[in-house]
DNA sequence: AGTGTTTTTTCGAGGCTCGAAAAAATAGGG
DNA sequence: CCCTATTTTTTCGAGCCTCGAAAAAACACT
């Protein structure tokens, strides 16, 4: 199984940990570089200086400006913008969002675009996204061959060779092999993501203090979803992008989910649910096809003025809330979670019912010190989280090339 | 965070991994394992040949008998079962078990009793669990310094550390240090189990084919517990040794449980709620104590027999496994699933009303090929679980030294 | 006994990291 | 304005480690 460390995998290994040391740091000096890795002086100076050279970091200020200090100043390491590009992808429901990002992490160049994703053809749905791809790689101001990577997020399942959508409920079709169509393309790897994780992972790049080890993102939208980090590492299921946390089930045979089944997390606390609720209507109404943003704006000020169907409505979406993440704590521990999307803005209205059954569960005992941080606007995050992947991947695979993260064939390729 | 990896770091990881590959092999020839290793045969040869120096390898009759080849044949290499010991003290229900086991992996000596640990004071408990390792360590076959840890196993929740039991149905005293109890009172470095956990490690041991990267092993009991396997690493929670599968909510407001909350899994699945059920009595009537195997064989008989609330209790229980087991794989995706304990043998009882609840979940799809194994006895499968644990500590810690699995500060101070 | 085949060891080459020492770059003080 | 203390960075030789190629070893077959 896991494999030996070939004497050459050392140095891979090391460069990559010294750019991820710069990305971490911002514009680190040589000397905290060796501090952060743990490396000697002498091999830092050696790989930053073959870095250096490769046009992949460059010198400058340090980012402290401890500058007055008694002897030789720091010089600081940043990554070089010009090294590379990549470009961030994120499809949701009735939108689609394209950003150029360079090689320091700034936006470049970007492009948004409605459309109406839940009666586009599969066809279609592939041609806009090739479309938007094409024009912003052929903006003059972007070197087409410095695009490195493109990561591609989207609302719903994954595959985990980050290689397809197998199923979205922004659209009817499934199994689409964006990695690979993008890839075929427009020959630029491609990853394929899911938005949630993608969350988590801009949470951490965001608040390392708050979000390092162990945390939960999850989306509070039409539908819901998390992203999970343990331990340090995104978590995904075995086959799929995992953490369908919005399909636990919380009553056997309750409330009509969206995706078919009964009692369903989200057929109690998604946007359609809510709504559905807050109307009176019966819990096995179809669930409407979208809420607009403003119209749950308002049922949550309703909610808030009077007491009255909308204000259970959202007690009952804390209620399934808290014991799914009840059962979610009894299986991982009680972590910090950020609640991401519209519906974080009615959190006020959520946390109660939620607190009160968390309590009831086996996370209960601590429920009063897990911390809830709220976040309305869930594109910036994931668009953030895209970039961020894409990079580390541009990182690890580009300019320290053979390393494997985990024992994997699927580093040899590359090699090859 | 992470931190470099130094030049000598290189050794340690590869000895290690090439004692892992005996290990698992058996007594793989040198060739064999610079295959499954990817290391070069000098390597293999100059660290085997340290190794059998040391008295940790030794040379011996290959394995597969491939003897009639045209060639030099090949040597096998094999653990010595003299370079060390390890001990195993498995703390269950009534039942006290210890066995000590050579470095290959034999057991040389056991010792089993039987005490009432649900009356038992904390410190008579722990007087218990020293004086049956006193013994075993004074046996005169044994050679004490060659014992070099210990790994005890207790139905219940750990710490993530694996030094202190936090609390278990098996007695009403919690947060107890075993592992440093053990470490001061002998002077061996010790671990505090999970018994679940134990029994998955087992698993993967006896049958690599098909427990590999991602499978469930449930103990159904007194109580229900699980270990589980995710991409190839025990799963454990971030503070405690998680999984309590058990206790994630099946029905809000529901049965009592053992725990004092209501609706868990166990309150449905557990011996004493299928004893419960099949008398018919309240959801709301306390838990008793213990339900013995022969009275639970003696019900699933029964329900085999005739059509009444004894089959309705396996059917509840097999309705609140498979609910629990679908909001699980929400999470991880569906994986190969092994029932342990004295209820694995009435699964035939259980297993429609599981399938059926499953196929209600977002699990559901994947139903019919979920498989399942039983094995009714398991304390076999934690003891043995308990060894490798052991096993593999002293592979790593005691003959490949300094090395870090993971990232981590602590073996900083093993290097200096 | 000789030949072919496979396993294992030997040996020199090339890389990598490390520690110590040297070099570089600046602030502060007289 | 020059000198010294201080901190950062580079340089250099030593010590390991792994690798590939070739040699040595050990047996089966003819």
């Amino acid at each position: 199984m896991s494999v030996g460390i070939r004497h050459d995998d050392l140095r891979r290994r090391n460069r990559a940990m010294v750019i991820a040391a710069v990305r971490r740091a911002g514009r680190p000096s040589r000397t905290e570089i060796a501090a952060t890795t743990g490396l000697s002086h002498s091999t830092i100076s050696a790989i930053s200086s073959d870095l250096i050279g490769e046009g992949i970091l460059a010198e400058g200020k340090p980012s402290e400006a401890g500058a007055l200090k008694r002897g030789r100043p720091q010089v600081g390491l940043g990554l070089n913008p010009e090294a590379a590009a990549v470009m961030t992808v994120v499809l949701s429901l009735n939108f689609l969002s394209v950003a150029v990002i360079d090689y320091a992490g700034q936006v470049i160049s970007e492009e948004q675009r409605r459309l109406d994703t839940l009666t586009m053809s599969r066809e279609a749905l592939i041609g806009e996204c090739v479309a938007i791809v094409r024009r912003r790689l052929e903006d003059s101001d972007i070197d087409v061959r410095s695009v490195a990577r493109i990561a591609l997020a989207i609302q719903g399942i994954t595959d985990t060779e980050a290689r397809a959508m197998l199923w979205s409920p922004i659209t009817p079709q499934t199994d689409i092999a964006f990695a690979d169509i993008l890839e075929a393309e427009f020959g630029i790897p491609a990853t394929m993501e899911n938005d949630c994780n993608m969350m988590a992972v801009a949470l951490r790049w965001r608040d390392p203090e708050r979000y390092r080890d162990d945390f939960i993102a999850i989306l509070l939208s039409h539908g819901i979803g998390m992203g999970l980090v343990l331990k340090g590492e995104l978590f995904t299921g075995t086959h799929s992008s995992g953490g369908e946390f919005g399909h636990m089930i919380h009553r056997p045979g309750g409330a009509l989910c969206r995706c078919g089944r009964r009692g369903c997390v989200e057929a109690y606390a998604g946007n359609y649910a809510i709504w559905r609720n807050a109307r009176q209507l019966s819990e096995d109404t179809e669930p409407v096809a979208d809420v607009s943003d403003a119209q749950m704006r308002a049922l949550a000020a309703t909610a808030r003025e009077r007491d009255g169907p909308e204000r259970e409505a959202y007690r009952k979406a804390g209620e399934a809330l808290g014991y799914g993440l009840g059962s979610l704590f009894a299986l991982i521990d009680p972590a910090p979670v950020a609640m991401v999307g519209v519906s974080a803005a009615a959190f006020d209205l959520i946390e109660p019912a939620l607190r009160e059954a968390i309590a009831q569960t086996a996370g209960g005992q601590h429920s009063k010190s897990i911390s809830f941080d709220t976040e309305p606007n869930e594109l910036p995050l994931i668009r953030e989280g895209c970039a961020m992947r894409a990079l580390t991947f541009v990182d690890q695979e580009i300019f320290a090339p053979g390393v494997q993260t985990k024992a994997g064939p699927a580093a040899k390729k590359n090699v090859a």
